[in-house]
DNA sequence: CTAAGATACGGCGGACCCCTCCGCTTAGCA
DNA sequence: TGCTAAGCGGAGGGGTCCGCCGTATCTTAG
């Protein structure tokens, strides 16, 4: 890669994560040019789809995200390692404008995707809670994420979304519906914080 | 309302739910205006915003939702009649293009909005529930319409959205954790399904 | 150090879109 | 039938995305 180039790539990603965090994911290309100083074939040539952009400014967001599921795999609680990790990414998404976007929208592609990256690191969390039992079966990693990016788009508009996002995870964690048969479980259940 | 601004208004209301139906939430205006034959000045007039269009759009299946909504506040079961109607919003929003879009976003203005109209509905039939013990304590409709939509937002893009959406659904409202200190309540709890 | 070749840059042009405004048509009333 | 104002159409300005190509710049081989 030319020194030239890198520059610009790395001048791109600085203004494109200033613009992200103001205008959310579908902040203007060009302006993220003009800001840069730069034409708008370049930052095209650089991120080819507005997708691609998004995920580059995000990439560092995934990896933490990542690692810190690597580190909650060795936590000897199954059910408190998942759920940290889900409030982490509920939490992000919904702070980050523009990130519940770019982990929900095209995951049609290959090559890299980050919603791949998060799964890969999630889906050991999620079988280790479903080997102890302390989640409901069938649950896949990708029903998780789909979740949390959904609450996460939800509450983009609300004032102070990281809150609201992650009080409806907790609801959707320990169900909001009581089942008539076993009314006695309800304190139990509800009692349960994340 | 003179009689050819009625006669556009409804021209225009029938091309839009089409264009809406096709493209989704952000259906070019422009096109819209061009397959009516119509000045692209005339679809602003009759419809300020775009949201304005949307509502308009889907206020007939508002209604609709809102009418299933009276009828079921008139079942023996709060919990059953509850469910039916999220099923009833999840099925739609996550079905037609567009819809969730309109209830989510642009929830700010005064005038007539969507949600409000069914949140009108919709509070009755969990005020009840909360009464008869089957509803987690502190939930509003809100809350609940704000998952809802979230839900049906992140599967907009999954094959089959309606199935995958309610699947969703009935994860969030039986709750997709066991809590470890009370493993019996397991099967009782995920065996009701929606 | 230089010159040739590869590579990345810039921005122009086309297509589309949203939005506003204003002169003209025409429906509805007297 | 004629008047009036409501409603219409579309031009124009500003913005975006995207593809393309002439050109400036970096790199490397000589």
């Amino acid at each position: 890669m030319r020194a030239d180039a890198r520059r610009n790539y790395e001048l791109l990603l600085a203004v494109a994560a200033e613009a992200v965090a103001e205008h959310g994911a579908d902040a203007s290309l060009e302006q993220i040019a003009r800001t840069a100083g730069v034409g708008s074939g370049t930052v095209r040539r650089h991120f080819p789809t507005r997708h691609a952009l998004l995920e580059a400014v995000f990439r560092e967001r995934i990896d933490a995200l990542c690692a810190h599921a690597g580190e909650l795999a060795r936590r000897p609680d199954p059910r408190a390692a998942l759920v940290d990790f889900l409030i982490a990414i509920t939490r992000a998404a919904a702070t980050i404008r523009g990130l519940a976007e770019a982990l929900n929208r095209g995951r049609t592609e290959g090559v890299y995707c980050a919603s791949d990256q998060l799964a890969e690191a999630g889906e050991p969390l999620v079988r280790r809670a479903a080997e102890a039992g302390v989640l409901a079966p069938g649950i896949t990693f990708a029903d998780l994420s789909t979740l949390v990016t959904g609450i996460a788009l939800a509450t983009e508009n609300d004032r102070d979304p990281g809150t609201t996002a992650t009080r409806l995870l907790s609801l959707a964690m320990t169900g909001f519906t009581v089942t008539p048969q076993e009314p006695h479980t309800t304190q139990a259940t509800f009692g349960t914080r994340a």
